[in-house]
DNA sequence: CCAACCTTGGTGATGTGTCAACTATTTCGG
DNA sequence: CCGAAATAGTTGACACATCACCAAGGTTGG
C-alpha cells in the first residue's frame, strides 16, 4: 500500500523541487549572461582544469561529471566547436582520446568563475545559516549513499 | 573582490548538485519505465487532477507550474499528440486557451503516481531524518525568498 | 593464434527547454 | 470610438539529453 507524503513531507518536496528549479534557471541565465557559457560547459571546464596537465581521457570525464558517455560526447563536440576545448588521441590506447583545455577555454573559465561564485554565495551561502549548510551536506551525502546502495 | 567557497561550503554545495542530478536522473528513469510519462509530464497531469473541472487556462498553469509559457505551450502540443490532453477554446477570451485532463492522461497520472510516490519516499523520506526533513524545508523556503527578493 | 567478448568512444533520431519573434485579441487613454 | 500598449498563446531555430546502435581497438580462453 503507497503512503502518501504527509503535510510537512509534501511542503520539504514541493519547496525543494521549487528551489532547484529557480535556483538553476537563474544561476544558468546569470553564467549565460555573463560568460557565454551554460552550467554544463563550465562543470566541463572546471574539470578539466583541475587535472594534471589540463585534459583528461573521455571516460574518466564523464565518471566524475556522473555523465553519460554520449552526452560527454555530443557536449565536447559541440564546445570544440567553439574552441572550448580540443580532442587529442592518447597513443597509449588506439580506442581512447583525451579533452584538452584550450586558451580560450582557460580565458572563458578563469573570466566565468568569479561572478558565479558571487552568484552563488549571495542567493545560497549568506543566505542560510552555518547549521542550515551543513544540513544540507549531510542530506545530500545520505541521500547519496541511499542512491548508490540501490544500484 | 571574490570570496570563493571554503571547505565545508563546497562540500554543501558539491553534494546537493551531485544528488540533484542523481536523484531527478533516476526518479525520471524509474517513472518512464513504470508508466511511460517523464517528471514533466506528471507534474502537468497532477495540476490538472488539482483543478476543479480537470481543465485550466495555459497561463494559470504556466504561472503554477513556474514554466515559461512557451515551455508550456510545446509541452502541452507533445501530450496532446500523445492523447493526455486536450486543448479547448475559452469562450470569455477569444485569445484563451484551457488545457483538459482525458480519459487516458487521468488514467496514466493514477498508475504513475503510487509508484513514483513509493521511489521518493524510499530514496528520501524514509532516509532522512524528521529534522533534517525540517531543515530542508526551511532552507528552500529561504533561498527561494531570497531569489523572489531579487527580481 | 584467433574467435568471442568487452571497452572506448561516436552517431542519428527523438524528445525537451529557451529565446526571440510573431499573431490575435483585449484593454485603455484620449 | 480609435489607435497604442498590454496580454494570451504559438511557432521556429537552436542548444541540450537520452536512447539505441555502431565501429574500432583491446583482452582473453582455448
Amino acid at each position: 500500500m503507497t503512503r502518501w507524503l504527509d503535510h510537512d513531507e509534501q511542503h520539504a518536496w514541493r519547496g525543494y523541487l521549487r528551489m532547484h528549479g529557480k535556483l538553476s534557471a537563474r544561476l544558468n541565465r546569470q553564467l549565460q549572461a555573463d560568460s557565454g557559457l551554460s552550467l554544463a560547459d563550465f562543470d566541463v571546464l572546471v574539470h578539466l582544469t583541475d587535472a594534471p596537465e589540463a585534459r583528461v581521457r573521455v571516460s574518466e570525464l564523464a565518471r566524475s561529471l556522473q555523465w553519460e558517455k554520449s552526452r560527454l560526447s555530443h557536449h565536447v563536440g559541440r564546445m570544440e566547436k567553439r574552441g572550448l576545448v580540443a580532442r587529442e588521441e592518447c597513443l597509449d590506447d588506439g580506442r581512447g582520446a583525451f579533452v584538452a583545455l584550450t586558451t580560450a577555454g582557460r580565458a572563458a573559465i578563469e573570466g566565468a568563475a568569479p561572478p558565479h561564485v558571487d552568484t552563488v554565495r549571495r542567493l545560497v551561502f549568506d543566505t542560510l545559516t552555518a547549521e542550515q549548510v551543513q544540513v544540507l551536506a549531510e542530506l545530500s551525502d545520505r541521500v547519496l549513499a541511499r542512491l548508490d546502495a540501490e544500484e
